[in-house]
DNA sequence: TCTGGGGTCCTAGGACCC
DNA sequence: TCTGGGGTCCTAGGACCC
């Protein structure tokens, strides 16, 4: 038996500038859209959803605002129509991965075994934490547990001022679902038992892995709950979305789920884009369009470079007027973090796409990393490392 | 006036090799 | 002259997640 804990910090993006901006605590606001210009930030006042103009989405709504009906990812110029008065703050990247740190600190302080799923969630395995307590052996584990997630929601508190939600049951998947149950500030234990009671009523959409393709198709063979797909055939399951995901699907369902809390794990790919103003024209735009594309590619070989790799496949994405995307990628001989070479490759990736409409994104990946120093450690560390010979 | 930016994983076909 | 089965790498697209 496991203890893994979810934990999912609330509004996180949105919360953060509250701490800055108290005076907007209460207050409908959403984080999003373009970093506008020193106006926003120093002035006195704040703008609203109906004074921007532009492209953009939702990343976090503060509790008061989603009362609107607005959320993260929905358009600025939608969500300005739900809720016009709602204020609108520029996302600050730079201070959210700060928090972030500060609140996974905290979190590893109590306790260790942490499995990062990206700025402001995490998984946690409790198990050995909850065992290795003298109480929890005799006593009652899931009590132990419930201390144990209050504690973690303390320590992140009084390192940030922010509030947390986490769910702590026997697995990931089921953990995921917990923590989204009691929000904001909720503390939720779910067991093998809780299944049937507080899992199947839900939507299939809360399951970490069904978005909203597979959930429509899942509708239209009549399954909206997760206890309904529990209970349908796996058969029919396999027969529409695979062998693979039909029989995840069933064993989701039915709160099964073996992952490992996984505490590292190696980045397979670094990549720039960017959505532009209005969309450009290939022909009539190409020199702003060279320029924004050459600067991806010095961004992509400067994130390489500060975080030590090199990669071999250099791909690159494109976004029509229309939506619609198109990637081209191509393996170099050598792994390279080189803007020109990254350069180079990806204008090559260019001339294999077609160019007959007008473009809203531009994109330059670097894949299959390796990092550049890593043999010859290692080549050192085995030189150093007394073997059977020695 | 629709729809950001950073990722991961899966599938599927073709090339190529044994 | 016809025919196999596996394995790996590469490429393109798509679903999904935060």
């Amino acid at each position: 038996m496991r203890f893994i804990a979810h934990l999912d910090m609330d509004a996180f993006y949105a919360s953060v500038e509250l701490l800055r901006h108290p005076q907007l605590c209460g207050k409908a606001v959403v984080i999003g859209g373009r970093r506008r210009t020193v106006d926003a930030l120093s002035s006195t006042s704040f703008p609203t959803l109906k004074e921007y103009t532009g492209r953009g989405v939702i990343t976090t709504a503060t509790y008061e605002a989603r009362a609107f009906g607005v959320h993260s990812g929905m358009g600025l110029m939608k969500a300005a129509q739900l809720a016009p008065d709602t204020l609108l703050l520029p996302a600050d990247f730079d201070e959210y991965r700060r928090y972030s740190r500060l609140f996974k600190d905290a979190v590893r302080a109590v306790a260790s075994q942490i499995e990062d799923r990206g700025i402001d969630e995490i998984y946690i395995d409790l198990t050995d934490f909850v065992f290795d307590s003298a109480a929890a052996v005799t006593d009652k584990p899931w009590s132990r547990a419930r201390d144990v997630g209050a504690s973690i929601q303390r320590a992140v508190r009084d390192a940030t001022g922010l509030s947390c939600s986490i769910g702590i049951t026997p697995n990931k998947l089921l953990s995921k679902i917990a923590s989204d149950l009691e929000k904001p500030g909720g503390l939720t234990i779910l067991t093998e038992a809780d299944i049937a009671t507080r899992v199947w009523p839900l939507a299939v959409r809360k399951v970490n892995g069904i978005g909203p393709k597979a959930s429509a198709r899942l509708e239209m063979l009549g399954i909206r709950s997760i206890g309904e797909l529990a209970k349908a055939a796996p058969s029919l399951l396999v027969e529409h979305f695979g062998k693979s995901y039909g029989a995840w699907m069933h064993e989701a369902a039915n709160g099964r789920d073996e992952r490992p809390v996984v505490i590292f794990s190696e980045p397979k790919s670094i990549s720039r884009e960017t959505t532009f103003e209005r969309d450009l024209h290939p022909v009539r735009d190409r020199e702003q369009l060279t320029g924004i594309f050459t600067e991806l590619c010095m961004k992509v070989a400067a994130d390489l470079q500060r975080k030590g790799y090199v990669g071999k496949t250099i791909g690159l994405k494109l976004r029509y007027d229309n939506f619609k995307t198109v990637t081209r990628d191509c393996t170099l001989d050598e792994a390279t973090g080189d803007a020109g070479a990254i350069r180079r490759a990806a204008g090559a990736c260019l001339k294999r796409v077609p160019l007959d409409r007008r473009i809203r994104l531009i994109g330059v990946r670097v894949g299959s990393l390796s990092q550049p120093g890593a043999d010859i450690q290692e080549r050192s560390s085995a030189a150093r490392t007394p073997t059977l010979f020695d």
